[in-house]
DNA sequence: CTCCCGATAT
DNA sequence: ATATCAGGAG
């Protein structure tokens, strides 16, 4: 099957099996999904949720983020793991939202890279999420485990992994795809033992192992 | 490449 | 005990 064929049937079943798929994370506003998104390296966004439910009643600015105390702030998010980075960036991040961009989180893929703790992936799901503008493809770890494993590509790296996935998609697809991907790494594909027994792309799956 | 790191499932 | 969770920086 050539690869533009399997994409679309890929995307055909993921859109049957998760309709409803969208971001997982808790968020009223830009700021606060970037925030979420950048405790969520690393960790369930269950658990982001969980903190993020109290930190943002207790955080409501961009301006009340970037003039918190970095050992008190390290506590409010500490069960996310990473917390003294996160802290650090998060903290950073506000100070130039703050400074440079009037309190606003910027509408812009490159200007929201230039953040500390902001990369691809995160700059993405920002774009998509918060703005709904198709900037590229979200890889996160479901992301890079399932395109793999459906032969979808063959690089290892992120940014790599992007391209090849950008090229397959329709740009209308780009936002959507990882969330349905996201969805089947956590319910079915998942990391530690794959129920291929009942994945419905068990017949066009490489990976497939029964 | 290594480091950052708590919580959870297996 | 160990792998894994919506990664990013040095």
């Amino acid at each position: 099957m050539k690869l533009k064929e399997k994409i679309n049937e890929i995307l055909k079943s993921l859109k049957k099996l998760y309709p409803d798929a969208h971001c997982a994370l808790n968020f009223k506003n830009p700021h606060e999904l970037l925030i979420a998104t950048i405790l969520s390296a690393q960790c369930t966004d269950e658990r982001v949720n969980m903190v993020t439910e109290k930190l943002f009643k207790k955080y409501k600015t961009i301006k009340d983020f970037a003039n918190t105390d970095l050992l008190e702030f390290e506590k409010d998010i500490y069960s996310t793991g990473f917390y003294r980075n996160k802290a650090k960036n998060i903290i950073g991040a506000a100070k130039i939202i703050d400074k440079k961009y009037n309190g606003k989180v910027p509408k812009d893929f490159d200007q929201l890279l230039e953040l500390p703790g902001v990369a691809r992936k995160t700059a993405n799901c920002v774009m998509g999420n918060a703005f709904n503008i198709a900037t590229g493809v979200v890889v996160d770890t479901h992301v890079i485990r399932i395109t793999e494993k459906l032969g979808l590509t063959k690089n290892k790296d992120p940014k790599k992994i992007e391209e090849d996935l950008i090229k397959l998609l329709p740009k209308e697809e780009w936002i959507n795809f990882s969330h349905m991907i996201i969805w089947h790494g956590r319910k079915i594909c998942i990391a530690r033992r794959p129920k291929c027994e009942i994945c419905k792309l068990n017949r066009i799956c490489p990976s497939v192992a029964i």
